[in-house]
DNA sequence: ACATTATGTGCAATCGTTTGCACAACTGCC
DNA sequence: GGCAGTTGTGCAAACGATTGCACATAATGT
């Protein structure tokens, strides 16, 4: 019906007078040389006065191999990741690659659901940046082959390429600002254990403040059920009730972070005054938040692309092996912080 | 190499005793009646019982559809556009598409490139959240036959089908309210005339302002070149210095807002005491900003599930007529405006 | 009861590429 | 000048599904 993609490698081989598996070869660069170099031309230029366009679902039935990969992120509409995506696109594309992409909300039923139908769209590879710490999809993945590459949050699955953010130095560098400031009671609202991030910078809190000769006293966590707003307000709110005497608040992430601002604002407190808050993420717009959040920036974009990369990489050479990849994350000291 | 995809009709076939052309259509809802239901279900356990996934590559080389479909977006990184991104994939979703993203930074270059990209890949149809007001992409589109909805902008083509916020009706409840808080002079930031956004709202700002008996004077209305904070911050600070005693701004988006409360900060003057703002879009965290925006916000979910959904029909039914729809904003009144 | 139509399934070609194999033609060597 | 080895190209079979056509068999009508 459309007229699209009506030009075929045949068309081009009659043109010019050869056959079409000599315009194949010419048009595969690994197979190039192998074609006297006036018939390279003469092809070339029949395709491009005809305006080839090889046609990726044919070459991809043949040769198993769509260049194509997929994606599973929680949410889209989840700020953290639009860089990642981005990252990854950018180092996929580079290679000939596209991604196609999978919401699953964190529900595991629309998990599995999205890697059956990228399975059906015969992806080369996946990315996952929804992975539990135990994540039934990581073992499938192995099993079926299929190369894998873990970005954001890591498993404990080893075996299995990730590309994550240093999470302990990230609490490092905030745990340490604070100490500079001259907090010594610190608090921590821990993101859920289930998930990597939660779980290491909760057990990073721990190590860092004893390291750093600070109270490293379990009393002082919170525990939350999600990354959210309402998870930080209400822990945050627990803690305040608990009148442990602490000076600062280390939030896992900037959402838990904005709960905490609502929560110390309800009890009549102020920050930076009475409760310094560091967030986790660098989230757009956090800047502009009165006060403006001093939080720690992870390389979200890097770490996209590192794993668009490596997925790359696995898919070209099956046997290359995994490695887990961590990136540095940067303190950006802004007003929500000061000394006590 | 990879064991998956293992399975094919053809084991399905063997598996059952009958020829494979039988199992593709039982597996094809629209010939399964054609088939014995005693057939049927064997067939369908047999497929279960073998864990077989069609192959969607072969299944797009026969018939020329990849239940793929392209969405060209400036960037994902914009806040703007993963509602529309999310909608549009549950908009398709819901038909067995998917998407594939392209981001084109508005970079003409980069549009036609990853067009070019989707057209190798066979997509069935086209999502252009990038739209020019004249955008060649478009009469390409028309002239392939290649189904096309434009979603978010509009273009000045008629013929295609797009889903867009009605602008019209958001300027006219800006100014409305403003009007009813007591303003007269109300000045303008308009976005670039290029695109179909800036246009029509400055078009409608000044059929309001006129409507609505007040002071419709084009030197009330400043220019950008782009939809960014710093464009609305050099529009601002140039529209404050000509000293035209106007007491409100009608941004023409939530970035351009964000440089108006720099301009009128540096000015020394405070929003909303000094003059009242209001956006456009509602982005995240502008209800967290000081003060809280006061902005239109815009069904861009509902957009792109609408898009999603159009381009499903007019693929399916591709005789359909092109429609151009408008959805409703909504006024969300925050603290950044207030009585004269 | 026989001709006719409807129904269900098999056959085989096809979509556009890739690629192992075969085989000419050419090269170089002694 | 014959033989082995290169080199460049053609041939044809895949990849896994869909679908027009043919053909049995069953159902229907008179």
């Amino acid at each position: 019906m459309a007229s699209r993609s009506r030009v075929t490698i045949r068309d081009v081989a009659e043109l010019v007078g050869v056959h079409p598996s000599t315009v194949s070869r010419v048009l595969n660069p690994a197979t190039r040389g192998r074609i006297t170099s006036e018939i390279v031309a003469k092809v070339n230029e029949a395709a491009a006065e005809l305006g080839y366009r090889p046609n990726q679902t044919a070459r991809g039935l043949r040769t198993n191999r769509t260049q194509t990969i997929g994606v599973l992120i929680p949410d889209i509409t989840n700020p953290l990741f639009p860089p990642i995506i981005r990252g990854i696109e950018d180092g996929l594309g580079a290679n000939g690659y596209t991604a196609i992409l999978g919401n699953t909300d964190n529900i595991a039923a629309r998990e599995t659901e999205a890697v059956a139908t990228m399975g059906a769209r015969q992806v080369d590879g996946l990315i996952l940046a929804t992975a539990r710490r135990d994540d039934p999809i990581i073992a499938e993945c192995i099993a079926e082959g299929l190369p894998l590459v873990l970005v954001n949050r890591s498993a404990d699955t080893d075996g299995v390429s990730s590309i994550v953010n240093d999470d302990a130095l990230g609490i490092a560098l905030a745990v340490r600002h604070l100490k500079s400031l001259g907090h010594t009671r610190i608090a921590h609202i821990a993101g859920p254990r289930s998930l990597s991030t939660g779980e290491a910078r909760r057990r990073s809190f721990l190590e860092v403040m004893k390291s750093e000769g600070l109270d490293a006293d379990e009393a002082l966590i919170a525990e939350t059920t999600a990354f959210s707003e309402d998870e930080g307000l209400r822990a945050c709110a627990e803690l305040i009730s608990k009148n442990l005497k602490f000076t600062a608040i280390v939030a896992a992430n900037d959402l838990i972070a904005l709960g905490a601002y609502e929560a110390i604002a309800d009890a009549g407190l102020t920050c930076p005054d009475d409760i310094s808050v560091t967030g986790f993420n660098d989230m757009p717009f956090v800047d502009r938040l009165t006060p403006p959040l001093t939080t720690v920036r992870i390389p979200h974009y890097e770490l996209g692309r590192e794993a668009g990369r490596r997925l790359v990489e696995l898919i070209e050479t099956p046997d290359s092996p995994a490695r887990a990849t961590m990136l540095r994350p940067e303190l950006i000291v802004r007003g929500s912080t000061s000394t006590v």
